[in-house]
RNA sequence: UCUAUUUUUAGUUC
């Protein structure tokens, strides 16, 4: 097995992606293959865009045995997800999760990484009832949990599709799970804010609770927001506070 | 062997 994947390795950094791939599909007869030897043939194809040949042998893989793990996962699904394939990326993800790879290199933030990056992939193209229902197993499968780049995800998306409602509540399972919201958290749901017309709760927040207890501070992207949330509606003084903060804190006006 | 896992940008004029 340490040949076949010292060979398997040396081909495929070699771009001889074909010839790896014969190997690896010979040596099924003789179960050498491990899940290492073909991720690592699957990645090579997905990195040449040969999105088809790596869901093949990915079903291969299956087929004889060898069980994808949280790698083989991340490799698909992000590779899905650069070329636009949504839909494949949730279904790599819902199989996953049927499959619950296990040991290995499956700790549980590896096992996170790919329905994160689906979550991501949803939230930016506004499809959050799909988001929803993903987010949902990950917080009822234990070995999958949500961290705080999830909930982060969950909240941007739903800022960007205008659904202050949603995010107010995601922020509150953010709290309710024991996490502390980070500056990413609060940018998020200064957004809802603003985007639900609630200015002064947002201004409120930003000098207050921002700041209290979790040990985070705005950042670029906070200044912004806020300051041109302000001008919008016409709230220039408070919009001059934060901004004169903004500079003694060191940033500079784009 | 994988990693695109999370954030912002007003008004004016045209």
């Amino acid at each position: 097995a340490v040949t076949l994947n010292t060979v398997v390795n040396g081909l495929c950094k070699a771009g001889q992606v074909d010839a790896a791939e014969a190997v690896v599909r010979d040596s099924a007869p003789t179960r050498q293959a491990t899940v290492f030897t073909y991720n690592v043939v699957i990645d090579k194809l997905a990195k040449l865009g040969r999105w088809d040949a790596g869901q093949q042998l990915f079903r291969e893989m299956i087929r004889h045995g060898c069980k994808p793990d949280a790698v083989t996962f991340t490799i698909l699904v992000s590779e899905a997800c650069k070329q636009r394939r949504i839909q494949d990326a949730v279904s790599l993800v819902q199989e996953m999760k049927k499959t619950k790879p296990c040991s290995s290199s499956s700790s549980s933030s590896a096992a996170r990484l790919p329905f994160n990056m689906v979550l991501n992939a949803l939230a930016k193209s506004g499809k959050m009832e799909a988001a929803e229902e993903i987010y949902g197993s990950m917080e009822a499968e234990d070995w999958i949990g949500c961290d705080l780049v999830t909930y982060n995800t969950m909240l941007d998306g739903y800022f960007r599709a205008g659904r202050a409602g949603d995010g107010y509540r995601v922020f509150a399972e953010l709290l309710l799970s024991g996490f502390v919201p980070d500056t990413l958290s609060f940018n998020a749901l200064l957004g809802c804010l603003c985007c639900e017309g609630k200015l002064d709760q947002a201004v409120a927040t930003f000098w207050g609770r921002m700041r209290e207890r979790t040990g985070c501070w705005p950042d670029a992207v906070t200044y912004t927001l806020l300051v041109c949330q302000c001008c919008k509606q016409r709230e220039i003084e408070q919009a001059l506070r934060i901004a004169a903060e903004m500079i003694d804190r060191g940033f500079v006006p784009a």
